[in-house]
RNA sequence: GCCGAGGUGGCAGAAUGGUUAAUGCGACAGACUGCAGAUCUGUUUCCUGGGGGUUCGAUUCCCUCCCUCGGCUCCA
């Protein structure tokens, strides 16, 4: 197992990741309320998280990786009331679309969904005990958590409690003790989806689910606990509180990782403040692998900026320049199964291209540093490049050497598309693409420009794009597509 | 008010107590090319919010001020 760093907002340091039992690692990450389309700003952490999740399991680790569903909550039940479908059959209808989408942006390493209807018997059980140590109180047929019962309250996000200010966005609900009491079950409005509890039908609370799920699943303590960075109060603080207080452990959780947010023009986006861009007009416009690359290429505990019209257009030129050279080894590789070059590279070069790989993996398990990692393959795509024009020369052993880099990538940071061995529909389509390129030399070498443009286009409208590179030509495949 | 995160070139966005502050985008020039594209080379001089302090040396550490954003019980 490789050694990482992680950064932890409640010690504030970066820390060696020590798993609780090793090689396991629990990862459990906040997930969606699906009362409405996803957008960038959800993704971001979806692909951050995923990023971390192939990481570890590439260094050695054995992930466990969890995100929750809060499939019932005041939103759904508002929503639904207001199209008259019922409010967890609307989160089934927007989980599923967020579940295509992931499968798009090529995040598959999540473990398991729970949503959280489907553990209301831990929850009652676990309100039950923070009730029975005397942490929650009943009132009016809600449970609320007595945060005064609670001192390590404010911890991780640095709140004094008495600082506070009550109801600065949010009313007070009036049968709180005290205004910074949350609410752990809500007792049930008329026509609301309710359970029957000890104390009478009623709702879990927004927090409640979160720990009921570790706690089943992790056990009281576990090793990363990840989310936006506007979850670290009150959400994440609610989380320490129910799950220390139940179980008497601690800590929860060992290392806090909090992603910065997505923001336009500077703030948050958000659906509320309406200033949100779509994740299913992302990906229509510019696709998965340039929104991925978007998100990675800044710092994922920095704020990030998205500015429609430009953010992704921007990103899709900086990918397209390691794309493209990744593009044409993976081409080259493809073909050179079926008539090799046998020219090798410099042993120096061989050399770097593992040295590179090694760089790399030492960027990433220094608490992810991804853009870090992505100026490195644009400086080891610059040396691909002047050798690009000899790539139909090159030896297997020496395309795999270039090609090392991008690998690595497309494992960890989930780009550059699939990276499978070549199938006999690759060998037939390079053999074919290799006999058309020869009879366009044939007539560029006799100056029948005519001709061999008129292969070119030929092959252009197939998707097939050459590229002449001095006495060479090589090929890939839908480039230039007309999609975006 | 309190807590937290930020402020780096035309733009995006890293890093570090120490030679020219990464990388990319954009722009400009050149090389290569039948054309196109791609690629390469060079340029883009004065870029670390303001002011103090510590230090031989600060963008980095400390203090202070300013600005932006997030949170203060709906939030990725």
């Amino acid at each position: 197992m490789r050694r990482v760093q992680l950064y932890d907002t409640l010690s504030r340091e970066t820390r060696l990741l020590m798993p609780i039992t090793p090689p396991k690692v629990g990862l459990f990450v906040c997930g969606l309320t699906p009362y409405a389309d996803a957008h960038v700003g959800h993704a971001k952490v979806a692909v951050v998280f995923d990023v971390v999740a192939r990481a570890l399991t590439r260094w050695g680790y054995r992930v466990f990786y969890v995100q929750n569903v809060t499939n019932l909550d005041d939103r759904l039940i508002e929503r639904g009331g207001a199209t008259s479908t019922d409010p967890m059959k609307l989160a089934d209808q927007h989980f599923a679309a967020w579940r295509s989408a992931m499968d798009e942006l090529n995040v598959r390493t999540v473990n398991y969904y729970p949503h959280a209807t489907d553990y209301l018997p831990e929850i009652i059980v676990q309100v039950q005990q923070l009730v029975d140590r005397g942490f929650a109180y009943a009132a009016r047929g809600s449970v609320y958590y007595d945060v005064a019962r609670f001192p390590k309250y404010g911890a991780l996000s640095g709140q004094k409690v008495e600082a506070l200010q009550p109801g600065a966005r949010v009313a007070v609900e009036a049968a709180k003790r005290s205004p910074e009491d949350f609410v752990l079950w809500k007792a049930a409005q008329p026509g609301e989806p309710a359970w029957e509890s000890p104390w009478g039908p009623g709702r879990p609370g927004w927090h409640i689910e979160d720990t009921a799920i570790t706690v089943r699943l992790f056990g009281p303590r576990y090793d990363v606990h990840g989310g936006g960075m506007d979850l670290k109060f009150p959400h994440h603080e609610a989380e320490i509180a129910q799950a220390e207080a139940a179980t008497g452990e601690s800590p929860l959780v060992n290392y806090w990782m909090h992603v910065g947010l997505v923001t336009m023009k500077g703030e948050k986006m958000s659906k509320s403040l309406g200033n949100v861009y779509g994740l299913d007009e992302a990906l229509r416009t510019h696709g998965a692998e340039v929104l991925r690359f978007y998100y990675l290429n800044a710092h994922y505990r920095n704020p990030l900026d998205f500015a429609p019209g430009k953010s992704l257009e921007e990103a899709g030129e900086a990918y397209e320049r390691l794309a493209a050279p990744a593009r044409k080894l993976a081409g080259a590789l493809r073909g050179s199964s079926s008539g090799a070059g046998s020219r090798e590279l410099p042993a120096e070069l061989a050399e770097d291209a593992v040295v590179a790989v090694r760089e790399l993996d030492e960027l990433l398990a220094d608490d992810f540093n991804t853009r870090e990692a992505i100026a490195r393959l644009f400086v080891w795509s610059k040396r691909v490049g002047e050798w690009l024009p000899e790539l139909a020369h090159l030896s297997p052993s020496a395309l795999e050497s270039l090609a090392a880099p991008y690998r690595w990538a497309g494992a960890m940071l989930g780009l550059f598309g699939p990276t499978g061995a070549p199938d006999a529909r690759d060998e037939a389509l390079a053999a074919l693409a290799a006999a058309a390129i020869e009879a366009r030399a044939a007539a560029r070498t006799r100056g029948d420009f005519a001709e061999a443009d008129r292969i070119r286009g030929a092959l252009a409208r197939a998707g097939i794009r050459l590229e002449d590179h001095g006495s060479t030509t090589s090929w890939q495949l839908g480039a230039d597509d007309d999609a975006g």
